[in-house]
DNA sequence: AAGCAAATCAATCAACTGATTGAAGCAAAC
DNA sequence: GTTTGCTTCAATCAGTTGATTGATTTGCTT
């Protein structure tokens, strides 16, 4: 029973619908998000019954975890392979190189095409603010791990700054990965129009990303003067153009009295 | 009629129900996502008729823009008058006064609680990476403005930046607010179970988060051979723990051959 | 008190949702 | 050639969706 089941896996790689589900639901859900997709619609892009995804899967919410659990596993692993690598030797590495093992194979490898990196980035990214317990379980399972090995790592690197300080900005370098995942091509969309600046072109995206974060990890240690100095300035500046300063911090929104 | 409305308003200021609406429709967006809420659910929670929603608004749609409408237009409005503020003086702000500028009304501000914020927060994260164009332009309606003014002002600071330097730091500075934003309380998720800071405490968060940004954009141009360097590290040590090297790039998702 | 428009309501609409069923298709095993 | 078991399919389920209707209530003006 299981030989027939493998001679039949070989000879239809994986169970073609299944596949085909699964790509289907990937980009549908990169594109319209998890609620904003039916089944019947996942089905018909696959070319398949809507019973199928109860079959193979056993429900929609089941498909999703699957859709994630497909590349997520394997982006994780390319982290996780790097980073021990790294780690590996006697010396620690460079933070560059650290970096550039976190960040690179949710940008560059895993993915056979530009088009399957941008529609797993915008599902990672829903899937980021998903509040459904269940759906953040299936986030931390994937996740958890390389962000633990990735702060052991740096905090012999940068030993000087406290643990909270290594949290907060490897919070912010999840934001900006996630971020640039999900909006490939909107680094041009603020400013002129005639921009020539190709977002796919994701090795020129880490030349510039990859430093970007090197230097907020070896920025001083949060200074308390530093912060209320540019409170003061921005203050003096609205004082100056008579306007409400910040400190008071009247409410400014009219709309909900009612609110909380 | 016209002064009768008016009456109206001040009497039952700016429609109660109109208001309750916006509010449900507001948390439980920022909860579960405009297509995981229901009109029902969200008449409901606001103690109103689901006709109330085609009443005031026109549609479930235009109950959504008008949910961003309300907040947003405040927000960008302080943004713009703390930027417009700084940039009046003689000489240039500090970058820290500028970044404080874009970074606070999000964070601080134009809310009355931290939960309203919260709330906002998600949902401002979710419609940043809506693929619909009627809801792309909405965005671009409100965030288009500062974000151009921003660039134009820490481009006078730091003017040895190219102007797509500036235009990808400031795309990872709107990548890491978005994401502060939305996600509070999960700083401390990654690491230790047993971490005390307040995501909250909004005031200690800005102390940690602006001079970061400020490292950002003072980090030195994108520079080929720092990254190079950095691939070339990572590789070796990939090759010393006999795994492939980065460069090859083959393949490693065997899942979608039948996919793009 | 009458008039009137703004606001609210219950009731209903067709369309669609995820899920389930049992029959039919199909290739390999015997 | 028949059996076996994985796979696919059309048909159908009850429940929900956004939207609309027309009647009713509300509160201000005259």
């Amino acid at each position: 029973m299981a030989a027939r089941r493998a001679a039949k896996a070989e000879s239809r790689p994986e169970g073609d619908t299944r596949t085909r589900i699964l790509d289907a639901a990937e980009r549908l859900i990169a594109e319209h998000g998890f609620h904003g997709v039916s089944l019947r619609e996942i089905t018909a892009e696959a070319r398949a019954n809507t019973a199928a995804v109860h079959y193979y899967f056993r429900g929609k919410e089941e498909l999703l975890e699957a859709v994630v659990d497909r590349r997520a596993g394997i982006m994780v692993g390319e982290r996780l392979k790097r980073i021990n690598a790294l780690t590996a030797g006697p010396q620690p590495p460079s933070l560059e190189a650290l970096i550039l093992a976190y960040v690179a194979p949710g940008l560059t490898e895993c993915f056979d095409s530009g088009d399957l990196r941008k529609q797993f980035g915008r599902v990672r990214a829903r899937f980021s603010q998903e509040t459904d317990p269940a759906m953040r379980a299936i986030m931390r399972r994937h996740f958890k791990e390389p962000g633990v090995q990735f702060l052991k790592a740096v905090a012999k690197i940068i030993p000087q700054l406290t643990r909270r300080e290594l949290q907060w900005r490897f919070h912010i370098m999840v934001g900006t990965l996630i971020y640039l995942m999900a909006q490939p091509g909107k680094v041009q969309a603020v400013d002129g129009e005639t921009d020539t600046y190709d977002p796919d072109d994701v090795n020129e995206a880490l030349r510039y990303y990859v430093p970007m974060l090197a230097a907020i990890f070896r920025a001083p240690p949060s200074s308390v003067a530093v912060f209320d100095a540019a409170v003061a300035e921005v203050n003096g500046a609205l004082a100056r153009a008579s306007a409400p300063a910040i400190e008071p911090a009247t409410p400014k929104v009219t709309d909900d009295s009612t609110a909380t």
